[in-house]
DNA sequence: CGGTATAAAAATAATCATTCCCAACATCTT
DNA sequence: AAGATGTTGGGAATGATTATTTTTATACCG
């Protein structure tokens, strides 16, 4: 079950937003692309969330998650992981917290790990960069990779 | 200066490598290719990397730089930055440390926060991955990027 | 040294993820 | 209802990367 924020009262603009703080209008396609994307405790990426959605919207275009994701990523509605791989991957999760990435299949996986707040301030320490946040991922194999590579040992 | 690993005694190979380990031999092209990255304290692409060496060697194509840095990745000689962005990214100092990415440019610098061993540790009793590293990405605004954008306020 | 095998390079084509563009449609504003 | 604006679908375009094919360079063996 999904709660929207009426326009009225979106959620907060992105650092570095330029135009006054626009409220995006909650469309149909909008409205199933996040709830597919919260139904799953995976990270999807934008193509595997058009296969979901398009179970409900048959007609529904690529371009259009594409697009919806990334508008909902700058509305602070979901996150983008630009995690390693080749593919980029969301979230419906906002808070910080970090992941695991499988170097056999790429497959993300949210890892319960406390997360270090004073990072940043130590980071802006020693750099001249304005340092905004951070992110921690692991890699690792998951389970079902193990389970395909029982004659590999690993170190 | 670069010293080689002559090939009899070549860097150990990654985890999960299936063939035995292969000694790689140094060419013209993988020479200046390592020598260019290791000039440099950014991360650069391979297309920057491809740029940097066609000033040394004009008829270089962009597959040999991809399939060079690739290779050296796999071989320990180098590492693959896999971060946030679009591109790639190469390394030439392969010890562990963190990396900062700009959101303006893109651009990926090292920071010299301490780096965290234990996480490993402490990932791996908390998830059923087989925890294979870690690495820390901060992100924020490089200082030419914070002069490009002198009236836009950062909180 | 010459001939053959092998590895690597160059050039080019193919692929994959993502973005862009545009005509058709929907929704807001007055 | 009319005009302005926003959103969609579909497809083309782009950008990064990988694969393939041909050519060139290096190694191996007598």
């Amino acid at each position: 079950m999904i709660i929207f924020i009426p326009p009225a009262t979106s959620t907060p603009v992105n650092i570095m937003e330029t135009k006054p703080d626009n409220m995006i209008r909650i469309t149909t396609q909008r409205q199933i692309i996040l709830e597919e994307l919260a139904k799953v405790k995976t990270h999807p990426t934008a193509s595997e969330l058009y296969d979901m959605v398009r179970k409900r919207l048959p007609r529904i275009g690529l371009g259009t998650v594409y697009r919806n994701l990334e508008l909902m990523a700058e509305n602070g509605m979901i996150l983008k992981l630009e995690v390693g791989g080749t593919q980029k991957r969301f979230d419906a999760t906002t808070d910080t917290h970090y992941h695991i990435r499988c170097s056999g299949c790429g497959r993300v996986d949210d890892i319960d790990t406390p997360v270090m707040d004073d990072l940043v301030k130590e980071a802006a320490a020693s750099s001249s960069y304005l340092v905004q946040g951070h992110h921690v991922e692991f890699t690792g194999v998951c389970p079902s990779c193990q389970e395909k590579n029982k004659d590999v040992t690993y170190q």
